[in-house]
DNA sequence: AAAAAGTACCTTGACAGGCATAGTACTATG
DNA sequence: CATAGTACTATGCCTGTCAAGGTACTTTTT
């Protein structure tokens, strides 16, 4: 996996990572976390612990529900579903962190000192 | 303070908002604290108790040096400035964060469920 | 003159998210 | 048949942030 991001920098939106996926449709925790790595264009890994911690939280606040696939090979899956509150919550998220990156940019873009 | 930004979003940003504002010149760690109100507009604080636990950091690791200023009156105030390995983590941290928001485009950016 | 608010520094302890590590169980591949 | 991959889970540590509290001095308000 290419760069190294701070994990510090991807932090509180690991949340919303996982509810945008699911908004694309039903998936299972190992599958979100190899859609992860697809979506990032191999460039980004969320850690399988950080992500099933991340699945029990969501589902506990409502945002998520889960169910057990039918496979009748392989191992078993369990998916999940976005919940119209996970739906609210991912817009919110979306907003706070548009909101934060407005902050942030007045505060690290480059100011006069730029060459120095 | 307006907006509640989750602090999760900023997280990871701390020292490099530091570092940028001891780029314009010397300051003082509660001169900081109110240099980071004022860049954002009011907009956003960082908590006294988490900068001055970042300013220890930041000098241990090198990244700023301190100082007492010689104030004949008013409390006194310790000064930070930043030094020649601070500059280089910054422009680093900069580069890091511009990465982490490309990634993070890829992963949270609206999909084809938009209206959903 | 006393009270309140502001400046300026600092410490301690709690919390939460991310992750390293480890483990179980099954399947596919060379 | 051993290795790598799929798929899930649990435990315990680390780190950054902050709430809460404290000290000491100065300025403003009443």
């Amino acid at each position: 996996m290419g760069n190294t991001i701070s994990t510090d920098l991807i932090r509180g939106n690991t949340d919303t990572i996982i509810l945008n996926i699911l908004r694309q449709g039903d998936n299972y925790g190992y599958g979100i976390y190899k859609e992860i790595i697809k979506l990032s264009d191999n460039q980004y890994e969320l850690k399988e612990a950080t992500l099933y911690t991340a699945y029990r939280r969501l589902e506990q606040e409502g945002y998520i529900i889960s169910y057990w696939g039918d496979e009748t090979q392989g191992g078993r899956r369990k998916y999940y579903r976005i919940t119209e509150l996970g739906n609210e919550r991912f817009e919110q998220n979306k907003k706070d962190w548009d909101f934060a990156k407005v902050i942030l940019e007045k505060l690290i873009k480059g100011g006069i000192n730029n060459g120095k």
